[in-house]
RNA sequence: GCCCGAGUGGUGGAAUGGCAGACACGGCGGACUCAAAAUCCGCUGCUCGCAAGGGCAUGAGGGUUCGAAUCCCUCCUCGGGCACCA
């Protein structure tokens, strides 16, 4: 015989019940529909465009083939507990979900499958859309689109025109369109070929130098060309250990001619802007480091036997240009081939270095043949190692000597020139002076190839005596001095550095490499111009045809350039490094070939009637749509425009937690920390042009950044070093062990690839959604990495099944609400609560105002226990109102319950009276010398003198104190007594 | 190698200069039950003690302070980022 569970328990069938019911029903009465205030969307039935409005996002999903498991929605639960609280708080709450629906995994999914990608992508965000909807996250519907969606990325193929039809004029500080490059060019502000006055340039000379300035441009540049994924990739997306952040393929460095975005021009307020904008300080150092910006000087050192030619280094210390002693250009640096010598120089080398310097410049490379082999010998052994492989050679210096020299400008000694490639041709200038008593490097190269030490900084004695060092004598040093010191050997006929710190002498060199036209200040980036094209069928075309001589940009009228339905959609792979990239859609060849009549100046190739252009065949990448679908959320449904200018402004209004005027336009951005420097990098700069282009009116897209972390669960791996089905792993006896034998457990994030994944809708079957919510929010603090475990769970649950036990009878399902007034106790912990958790929830601890409801709760069982009687709906409103925004289906059946028709969701949040939030008395601990030896009750706002009448009538305390000196006594009223007793 | 961040009961965590361990899981004991599950009640950092009570405890060591998980220094471990960036 079973008994029967009681029909009104809340149990995983009746939470599903309740959850299916108030899901339909915010569906029917379009509860999260948020109203605009003007334009489109502006239909306002609540009237809440009145409201100040707010702006919750999360990062949009990537819909995959597998569905969401338990890690996904975190953050999305997060968004939407404070959405939810913050519409109880008189906010007009934008909060909705789209999907980053181009790219490679949907590509490769489709690929196994056999089906078109966009029919993967329909169906997999309809698993996405169901899935979050058994959540009862409190989206607008009507704003979430996918990427793919022809009329979202019209609006990216606009953005890009508006990028490509615009420069950096660096004197405004701001992108302009290109228009006003070419009355600048005109006015003669800038630099035209042979000085020709721009209207006598010839059509496509003006073409070409129009192009140039472009923020979107095509190069011939050294790119991360990737064969086994069949694309180019940005330097954000290849590892450290050079591989393709996706699939983990080798990377190669191969000069290709691809699209490029000019980010570099916005390199320094991409930095500056961070200092006000609320994320938190790792992610803005990520970001510092890898714009990483650097101040130094740019300093010319002319070539010895070559008139009028010089070569530009960087360095960030001109203080030791006096101790430069060799040069170092990358091996793929232009001006490599003009200097290198036909034959190795003759005796006037023995007479200015050492007489064995030679052989050992020639190193392995240049033994027997002259410079010209040797350099080209040296220039195949660097470029065919992989970033992996120079990374393995634990960074061992190579090199060999071009055979000439070039002249340092402070004292005129003949420096010897060498290639190496520990210099880089993508950063500074691709050259170095090097200065090897002063870098560890150069200090390493040069006990490599025996060049000469020139220390100009001397060391600290402390220094010197770690290192055996004598200060003259920099043979003996078994490393370079970085540190700072006072310089010496520094002096010309015309500036002395000698006596200077190095602060100082940075000053003074750069004064005299100004004066004298050896050199200026200068800035350098890390940060490289996004290479934005891939070879890929997925993807958004670029609004860009080609006639003979290069690329052309197609007018906004002829937006969209739609994705053909091409079935033969394969990227073309392989394992070869000097396989070529071919993009698929230049297998459409109906598509790519097209009769156009652009209109527009000549200047720009238009203008000539209709004739035949080829479509660019590469597509963009997936962070492109990425980039700014938190606009289109504002205003989805424009046919018009990407946002409607009123509609943005409005959202753009609103104050940072200080209550200063933001900067930025989404309030509250929630996302994976591993799009620290993609994603948020890409679509920062985005923001920004269309801020300089007067498109949007803030100049960030994103006021305040939480990470939240990873969700983590058990691993499970086998003998053999493989992944097995976690859920499928049983524990005997403290051991794990799978299909009969043992395995190993870890813990790693939750996904795919590590076999652990566990799905939401396990959970909603077994315990409901609102369950589900709770315990993500419950298991600590949105930010930190979290361990699964699902036996967890019951602890939250059992919180839900005794607040309906609470309200609601277990047999009859009706109310127990009375109306009589609650006594003091209850009444002052019902305001304690509502105190705590309003600040926790706004500060986004939804584990520690979960903490709170428990304790409550807790209380109103005891209570209802021993009384026997009803719940007073003095405290049981309010008590549903704080847990909606977490557990929002019981929330709402239990308000109705306690008589209410309407949606819950436009209640105002409860707010604390401070009447009740002071006790009468308070418990303050009493120490001596530190140590809490009792506790004593004093009335609030008691005294100093008080407090110690109360604490030395303790009787414990008494007792301690009689035969003992107080030697200093300490209080602080209302929080300790401290007896510092001898 | 450089730069961040984090180390608190058996477990997740709370406390950001003032009572360490809120809240929850697990465990132990009890009530209900023929029994079990569910539910409810009590106890639960370690240690000495029959008890009253004491001692020890926030990765390790030192410092500042009347008072430190919290601030400072050194070290250890783990996690993350960057990595020949001139």
């Amino acid at each position: 015989m079973v008994d029967e569970v009681p029909p009104q328990r809340y149990n995983a069938a009746l939470a599903n019940e309740i959850e299916r019911k108030w899901q339909d029903r915010w569906d029917e009465q379009h509860v999260f529909y948020t109203p605009n205030r003007t334009g489109l969307l502006s239909e306002d039935p609540r009237h809440l465009a009145d409201r100040p409005h707010l702006f919750v996002l999360d990062m949009f999903p990537y819909p995959s083939g597998t569905g969401l498991h338990v890690g996904h929605p975190l953050g999305y639960i997060a968004t939407d507990v404070y959405a939810r609280f913050q519409r109880m708080n008189g906010f007009n709450v934008l909060h909705a979900m789209g999907y980053d629906a181009f790219g490679l995994p949907a590509e490769q999914y489709a690929v196994q499958t056999g089906t078109h990608p966009s029919a993967t992508t329909e169906q997999n965000i309809a698993t996405y859309k169901r899935q979050l909807r058994a959540l009862g996250l409190g989206h607008d519907p009507r704003r979430g689109p996918a990427t793919t969606d022809v009329q979202y990325y019209r609006w990216t193929q606009w953005i890009f025109l508006q990028i490509y039809n615009s420069w950096y004029d660096d004197d405004a500080g701001r992108a302009r369109p290109i228009a006003t490059l070419v009355q600048e060019l005109r006015a003669g502000r800038f630099a035209t070929p042979d000085d020709f006055a721009f209207d006598d340039l010839d059509p496509l000379e003006q073409r070409r130098l129009v192009d140039s300035y472009r923020l979107a441009y095509e190069a011939y540049a050294p790119v991360n060309w990737c064969p086994g994924l069949g694309t180019v990739l940005a330097n954000e997306e290849v590892t450290g250990d050079g591989r393709s952040e996706r699939g983990g393929f080798p990377v190669y460095r191969r000069p290709l001619k691809q699209w490029m975005l000019r980010i570099t021009a916005y390199a320094d307020r991409l930095l500056d802007d961070l200092d006000s904008l609320d994320w938190s300080e790792s992610i803005k150092l990520m970001q510092r480091n890898w714009i990483g910006r650097s101040t130094g000087a740019t300093v010319r050192f002319p070539v010895e036997g070559h008139e009028n030619l010089d070569i530009d280094v960087f360095t960030t210390r001109p203080d030791t240009l006096f101790g430069a002693t060799y040069m170092v250009l990358a091996p793929e640096h232009p001006l490599v081939d003009v200097i290198t010598a036909n034959q190795w120089p003759g005796d006037e080398l023995a007479n200015d270095f050492a007489s064995n310097s030679l052989d050992a410049w020639k190193g392995v490379f240049g033994a027997t043949d002259p410079p010209p082999d040797a350099v080209s010998r040296y220039r195949d052994f660097a470029s065919a190692k992989t970033d992996l492989e120079r990374q393995a050679e634990t960074r061992e210096k190579t090199g060999v000597f071009v055979g000439a020299f070039a002249v340092n400008p402070t004292n005129n000694e003949r420096i010897p020139i060498f290639i190496a490639d520990y210099v880089l041709m993508g950063y500074g200038t691709g050259a170095i002076m090097a200065v090897p008593a002063h870098d560890q490097r150069d200090f390493q190269f040069a006990r490599e190839f025996d060049l000469p030490i020139v220390p100009v900084v001397r060391p600290s004695d402390e220094w010197l005596a770690e290192h055996h060092a004598e200060p003259a004598d920099s043979t003996d040093w078994s490393e370079a001095y970085t540190g700072d010191g006072v310089l010496q050997h520094s002096a010309n006929a015309e500036v002395s550095l000698d006596g200077l710190h190095v602060d100082d002498a940075k000053r003074l060199i750069t004064d005299w490499l100004e004066r004298s036209q050896f050199g200026r200040p200068s800035v350098t980036y890390k940060l490289r111009d996004w290479l934005f094209s891939r070879q890929r069928y997925w993807g958004e075309p670029f609004p860009i045809v080609y006639d003979d001589e290069g690329p052309i940009a197609l007018p906004e009228s002829m937006l969209p350039v739609a994705l053909p339905a091409v079935a033969d959609f394969e990227p073309v792979t392989s394992d070869d490094p000097d396989a070529l990239p071919e993009p698929p859609l230049a297998r459409a060849v109906d598509w790519v070939e097209v009769e156009l009549d652009l209109p527009g100046p000549v200047w720009a190739g238009y203008g000539e009637g209709p004739r035949t252009y080829l479509r660019e065949t590469n597509t963009m990448p997936q962070w492109a749509g990425s980039c700014w679908y938190y606009l289109r959320y504002l205003d989805p449904t424009n046919e018009d425009a990407m946002v409607d200018e009123q509609v943005e402004r409005t959202w753009a209004e609103g104050t940072r937690l200080d209550g200063s005027p933001k900067v930025g336009l989404v309030d509250l951005y929630v996302g994976g920390v591993e799009h620290a420097v993609l994603h948020l990098l890409y679509a920062r700069f985005w923001h920004k042009v269309l801020f300089d282009l007067g498109y949007v009116s803030t100049m960030e897209p994103f006021q305040r950044l939480v990470n939240q972390g990873y969700i983590l669960a058990p691993a499970y791996v086998d003998e053999r070093g493989a992944y097995v089905d976690a859920a499928l792993v049983e524990e005997r006896d403290g051991r794990y062990v799978f299909d009969g034998k043992p395995v190993t457990r870890e813990f790693g994030k939750m996904g795919k690839s590590l076999r652990n994944a566990v799905a939401p809708d396990d959970l909603y079957r077994d315990y409901g959604a609102d369950t589900l919510r709770l315990y993500e929010m419950f298991m600590g603090p949105l930010d930190k990495e979290r361990p699964w475990s699902t036996v967890d769970i019951v602890g939250v649950h059992r919180f839900l099944q005794r607040l309906w036990r609470n309200f609601v009878d277990e047999g009859t399902g009706a109310p127990r609400i009375s109306d009589v007034p609650v006594d003091d106790e209850t009444r002052r912990l019902l305001h304690r609560t509502i105190d705590a958790v309003r600040t926790d929830m706004a500060a986004l601890s939804f584990n520690t105002a979960i903490a709170r409801l428990f304790e409550l709760n807790n209380h109103l069982t005891t209570l209802l226990q021993s009384s026997g009687s009803t719940l007073p709906r003095e405290v049981a409103e309010p008590l549903t109102l704080m847990v909606a925004p977490l557990a929002p289906h019981v929330a709402e059946e239990l308000w109705q319950r306690l008589g209410h028709d309407d949606t819950l969701t436009y209640e105002s949040f409860p707010s604390a009276d401070p009447q009740w939030l002071v006790e009468a008395r308070v418990e303050v601990p009493v120490q001596i010398n530190g140590k809490v030896r009792a506790r004593v009750e004093v009335p609030v706002g008691a005294d100093v003198a008080e407090h110690e009448a109360a604490a030395r009538a303790e009787p414990r305390i008494a007792a301690l104190l009689k035969d003992a000196t107080v030697r200093q006594l300490k209080v602080v009223p209302g929080k300790i007594v401290n007896f510092v007793v001898a």
